[in-house]
DNA sequence: TTGATTGCAAACAATTTGCAATACT
DNA sequence: AGTATTGCAAATTGTTTGCAATCAA
C-alpha cells in the first residue's frame, strides 16, 4: 500500500519491519522531532480500522498494536514478567488446535484469542536467587 | 473472604453481584459520595493481584474489570463474548500441560495462567444471523 | 488553488502519588 | 497507642481536539 504523505510511509515501513507490538509513543519516539505525536495516533487509528494492524491485550494502560503480515494469525501468546514488566511473545501452534477445538464444543465463534502466563521472567527469578543468598 | 474495611467489603459485594463487567468509574458511580476514586484504584488493584477479578480486553481506554467465580486451579480459561459481555468459564486439563511446556522452554516461572478467546457467544451469533436475514 | 494533512498547544480522561485525617485492632 | 486505610488535591500519563500553517494533487 502506498500512502500520500512521508509520515505516513515512514510510519508505515517502520511498523512492518518492527517484529514485536508497539505503542504509539514507541513510534513517537523512533522519529523524535521528525512526526508529532498527534499525527502518529491518528494514523495508528486508521490503520487499525483498515485491519493493517491489530489492538492487543495487555495489562499496562497503554493501547498496543501490532502489525499483521498477511500470512500470520490474530492469536497471542505472551510470557509476562510480573517483576520487570517484559513481554515475550511465544510462537505456538499447538494451542491453536485446542481453542478450536474448545470454541467449536460451545459453539462460540472466535475472533481473537489471547493467552498470557504471568510470572517471573528467567532473568529476574535468577536475580531473586542471588538475593536469597546473602 | 473478609475484608477489614467497609469500603472493602462493598465494593467486593457489589461486584459480585454484579453480573457483567466494569471499570474503576462504575464502582464510582456507584457509591458516589461514599467511596473516594483512590480506594477503588487500589482495592481493584489487589483484587486483580488475588486473582478475584480479572483484567479483560477492551477496545476502549480504559481498564474493565470483571469478577471470576471460583475454581480450584490457578489457570483460568474463558469464552469472553465481545457483543453481550458474557464471560464463560472453560475446564480444560490439556492447556495445562502446555503452557507448563512453553514455560519450561522459556525458564519462565509462571505464576498464573489466562486464556481468553474473545468472539461471539452461541446466543449473540444466533441473533446477528436473524438480524441478516432481515 | 483547493482540499487534505500536519503538529503545536490546550483540553480531556484515566490513573497514581503525597499526605493529613480517620478507622481498625 | 500504633499501624493500616481512606480520600482529597495535585501530579502524571495517555489520548483527543481546535486551529493555523503546510503539503500534495
Amino acid at each position: 500500500m502506498s500512502y500520500s504523505t512521508k509520515q505516513k510511509r515512514s510510519i508505515s515501513n517502520y511498523i512492518k519491519k518492527l517484529n514485536k507490538d508497539f505503542t504509539a509513543k514507541d513510534i513517537y519516539e523512533y522519529f523524535k522531532g521528525e512526526i508529532g505525536l498527534t499525527t502518529i495516533y491518528r494514523f495508528v487509528e486508521t490503520l487499525e480500522k483498515d485491519g493493517t494492524i491489530l489492538r492487543i491485550t495487555t495489562d499496562e494502560n497503554t493501547t498496543r498494536y501490532q502489525y499483521i503480515k498477511p500470512c500470520n494469525h490474530a492469536d497471542h501468546f505472551y510470557l509476562k514478567c510480573e517483576e520487570c514488566g517484559d513481554l515475550k511473545h511465544v510462537d505456538c501452534k499447538k494451542i491453536q488446535g485446542l481453542t478450536t477445538h474448545i470454541s467449536e464444543e460451545h459453539h462460540f465463534i472466535p475472533t481473537n484469542t489471547n493467552l498470557i502466563i504471568n510470572g517471573l521472567c528467567a532473568k529476574c527469578a535468577r536475580k531473586e536467587n542471588h538475593e536469597k543468598e546473602h
